[in-house]
DNA sequence: TTGTATGCGTTATCAT
DNA sequence: ATGATAACGCATACAA
């Protein structure tokens, strides 16, 4: 591998005056500069990163240590935030994942320190509450889509589903829906319980008694082999003969099935049956007809904020208080219309 | 932070004879070995990969270059293959994604050239054609899900798409189908095409001709933006008189507007249409009720053999042609039925 | 403006 | 079986 010294000598300088091209410092002659450069094109010289480290000991690298369930595919978009803020900074990302195993994590925090990574992103692909199974390691860390049950000793980024979920029950409200169903997400998500109690708050506030609510379970049991009420639910609460003018479902791809539920009923969605998702994962939003109106989960966001926090963090700012919220933004389409009675209160928020 | 020499200070032995213990050298004394590993555990020793590196030039890391169109989420399991195979051989990970510029692409070879990388997985999220933009730099390099224009410099592992859909038709047909719709994907994608070629063939195999297929497009335009034809087109075919009694899907998305066109129209799946997806997206197989059967693509077979390939080529082995394929794997679930007419011919395979 | 010497943490070489 | 020492590619301090 061609070094600093062989450019040193192809330029006929010292590798010194290499490294300072290198770096852009200053005091280099213009014409030095020049014939340095390009013995540096002419052997393809690369600077070698590794042994840049074991001078200035910083990585400029990044770790990323998630849990993969394979079931949540769409929240791959938090890495694809993380990446393109590190790609913009400079930063480089090393990758690993746990499986769920946590002596394997133990693992990947061993061989995060061995590469003396600046620091970690935690990262789940539910929303939950872990605590890292960091061994004796200690690298600034920051944890996104998810928080410690010891509250706080490490920074969280995390959606704000009671924000979310809260807009869509208004959304719903306003348009003059007065009987509204929900159908649960798995209890076991942590967004689960938010969103249900938005929901159960804001139709409260707005003078809907129990009465008037539809609450059923969708799914239940562990992430990636749950059971699936959604179809039976849905089915269950469309056949009423109060049923709701509006569907709330605990997200958009449970809201599949309410769509089939209510088809296979002979439901027109939405003059029949309102229906609102939630995370907006496009590829079951776009695709469902009429396309579906849901709070778009800020995964993207998640990943670049959470990237940016920890470079803060590691540049020793200690600002920010122990977790931060972000919030998601209503997607409408079209999937639901006014209610039956018009809208007795004003129309738009 | 602690170092080789700390430790053989500490355990009263040479800098060399910890390096033995650490890299489990032979020649060390069950006793001294002991020593050294407590002076380690005592002293929190994490060998320094950096430095490592610059002595043996090895890096053990290999690099993952991607292009992550953000709508193409379930190929992530390719990553999720690689992450496997590399946690399992003690190999490191370093990610970066194009975001489609080539300008980023060459920065990123250079990058993985500057960590002196020993290999490149070269990922794409749909399967499709992709010339790497290398700059100059070359290291051992293996395409999972694309492959060159230019055939063949590179090896490349992918997806048998062809066999997929012929054993999807041929599951149709052995169940009585003989009036069989298919909607396209975006021709766009390299899959469109070999889907549509074994469905065509499969069927001609069997005796039927073009007037017992209806074949519309579902899609086209540019990925992440496409036109979307599904719900029109499966409408249009479902309403003929002499309507198809199974339907092929291009992919299991395009399957959801599939079932809504058939369910707006009174008709029953797997009862009055049978329908078929491809990919295995479970997370759109498993929430249509019927669930869906489909073919599934081997994206983690693709991550983790792509990984297992590139390794051996980095041991030097020149083994293998350059490009193979994984077969994909029928998925047999309720979304399908015996036709009209009961089986002509055998009933399995 | 440029060069020399030294050190970083590891592995390799060659002794002992 | 163990150790002393060089060497890797670069940055840093300091000298010229």
């Amino acid at each position: 591998m061609v070094s600093i010294v062989s450019v040193a000598k192809a330029a006929g300088v010292s590798n010194k005056t290499v490294s300072r091209v290198i770096n852009g410092e200053p005091y280099v002659t213009e014409e030095t500069r020049e014939r340095v450069e390009k013995a540096i094109r002419d052997l393809g010289y690369v600077p070698n990163m590794a042994a840049r480290l074991i001078r200035s000991n910083r990585s400029n690298t990044f770790g990323i240590i998630t849990d993969y369930v394979s079931t949540t595919p769409y929240s791959v978009d938090i890495v694809r935030g993380i990446q393109d803020w590190a790609n913009a900074n400079g930063k480089t990302i090393l990758i690993a994942n746990t499986g769920g195993s946590s002596e394997r994590e133990v693992e990947i925090w061993k061989m995060f320190q061995s590469h003396r990574i600046d620091g970690v992103l935690y990262v789940t692909m539910y929303r939950r509450i872990v605590d890292p199974e960091t061994g004796d390691v200690s690298i600034p860390t920051v944890m996104i889509n998810c928080r410690q049950q010891t509250r706080e000793l490490l920074p969280s980024i995390e959606p704000d589903d009671y924000q979310g979920a809260r807009d869509l029950t208004r959304y719903l409200l306003e348009r003059g829906h007065r009987r509204i169903g929900y159908i649960r997400l798995n209890p076991i998500l942590l967004g689960a319980e938010l969103r249900l109690d938005a929901f159960r708050r804001t139709t409260s506030e707005f003078g809907l008694t129990e009465s008037d609510l539809s609450i059923s379970l969708g799914m239940d049991g562990p992430v990636g082999a749950e059971n699936n009420y959604v179809f039976a639910a849905a089915t269950e609460m469309l056949k009423q003969d109060d049923r709701p003018t509006a569907i709330m479902s605990g997200n958009d791809e449970m809201a599949i099935q309410i769509y089939i539920a209510a088809m296979a009923l002979g439901l027109r969605i939405p003059q029949d049956v309102s229906i609102v998702g939630f995370d907006d994962f496009r590829t079951v939003t776009m695709a469902l007809k009429p396309e579906l109106t849901t709070a778009a989960l800020p995964y993207y966001d998640l990943g670049r904020d959470g990237a940016k926090w920890l470079n803060d963090l590691i540049g020793g700012e200690k600002i920010y208080p122990g977790s931060r919220v972000i919030s998601c933004k209503l997607v409408e389409r079209s999937s639901a219309a006014f209610g039956p009675r018009q809208a007795s209160r004003s129309s738009t928020a």
